[in-house]
DNA sequence: GTATTTTTTTGCGAAATGGTACAAAAAGGT
DNA sequence: ACCTTTTTGTACCATTTCGCAAAAAAATAC
């Protein structure tokens, strides 16, 4: 799916691939792929039934590493979580920017969603906003703070393509860009939770498709 | 709930108030109210999250008792969670059996669920389908089956309502019940998630009254 | 009063958990 | 060769966790 974008590394734009001469022990691990494991493991059972036994299994790095790493983990869940809302958005963003008729816009997106939310070996692993929101988000403010982030993020970015829409004469004038968009991502939060459930994903089409056609008028 | 015969204190339905002269020593809980404290605890933080020991001290009940009574960890989730479809069952029933205008039904139906999520001492406890979902779901076959159903009763009552306010020519006809039904439940999850990460009573109350002025026409 | 039944209570135990201390290892600097 | 720096690997600790066994308690039946 998403998360080999490799996003980081980026080696300075000039010739210098990036051996800045570190001084000591060389690491035995990427950072960025341990990181992506652990991102793994969060998403397949939750923070709290992770253990960093199985993190540290996962990622091939021995509990001190992963501590002195990515610190404790809380902290480690956080990267995790910020990882995947960059690799999502990565998946996202060119969908998001280039002009396309709206219906075709949702479709797209929602497919995406759907690879997202169906990956996984070990069972369809969801959307991990949804599931951070369902679990830690009530009692740990930083972590609530960055799942409400998310929430509104998407929300921003569907209310644009609707009014997009509507300007360009796709939707009736009265059709609200802000509620649409409120009841675009409610799709993503339904199909979310459901995919977990391990609802098929023509199913999850079909919902997708409805929900599209009342969106957009049939 | 099998495990008693006498499941209910049914009184039986003659004026017998119950007193079946029990052999050993008598309870010192009342099972009714104790599955109703662990299910308050495993709504606050799940499943994992929840450890006997805090079942224990918030039901009374010391973990052997707890054992006996209900069973280990993951029956007692079991029938914390059967328990909160039945009351969550209950507290609509009415809405669902009554035929009112489509959009007070809506409204009412909305109002009990936001009731129902954003209950708790120490902060909104959501939906625990949703939550369910969102983390055993997965990999328990038997809880995933619960949720399913949760899922599919739910779309199911909403659809009824559409049907019949279809027939009474509160919709048009090019409306397709499934499709709004599938929209309404997509509403009750996003407020459940919202909720959980403390999203304000009035922002979900306006997601709510944006989506049935889509789905009922404005 | 004694036996029987059912529940509570105490306490154990084996495993898992999050976290850390410390020595060994692997690199560069001089 | 020797020191410094950084990371790894091993081992450990204190706590928590789930589950159970066995004794004590509280009621009824005889």
């Amino acid at each position: 799916m998403v998360q080999k974008g490799k996003t980081l590394p980026l080696r300075s734009r000039s010739g210098a691939p990036a051996a800045p001469k570190r001084r000591g022990r060389p690491r035995a691990y990427q950072p960025e792929v341990a990181l992506g494991k652990a991102l793994d493991l969060f998403r397949k059972g939750g923070f709290a039934a992770t253990s960093l036994d199985d993190l540290s299994a996962a990622t091939g790095m021995n509990r001190p590493s992963l501590y002195g790493a990515f610190g404790d983990k809380r902290e480690l869940y956080i990267k995790a979580y910020q990882r995947y809302r960059a690799d999502a958005a990565a998946a996202m963003i060119d969908i998001f920017k280039h002009p396309q008729p709206i219906r075709r816009r949702l479709e797209r997106i929602y497919a995406v969603a759907l690879d997202i939310y169906l990956s996984g070996d070990a069972g369809p692993r969801g959307c991990f906003t949804v599931m951070t929101a369902a679990s830690e988000a009530v009692s740990d403010p930083d972590i609530r703070a960055m799942v409400l982030e998310g929430f509104s993020e998407l929300d921003r970015a569907f209310a644009a393509c609707f009014r997009l829409a509507k300007e360009k004469g796709e939707l009736p004038a009265s059709a609200d860009p802000a509620v649409l968009a409120q009841l675009a991502s409610a799709t993503i939060h339904t199909i979310a939770i459901r995919a977990r459930a391990r609802v098929p994903r023509k199913e999850l089409e079909a919902i997708v498709n409805g929900a599209i056609d009342v969106m957009c008028g049939t």
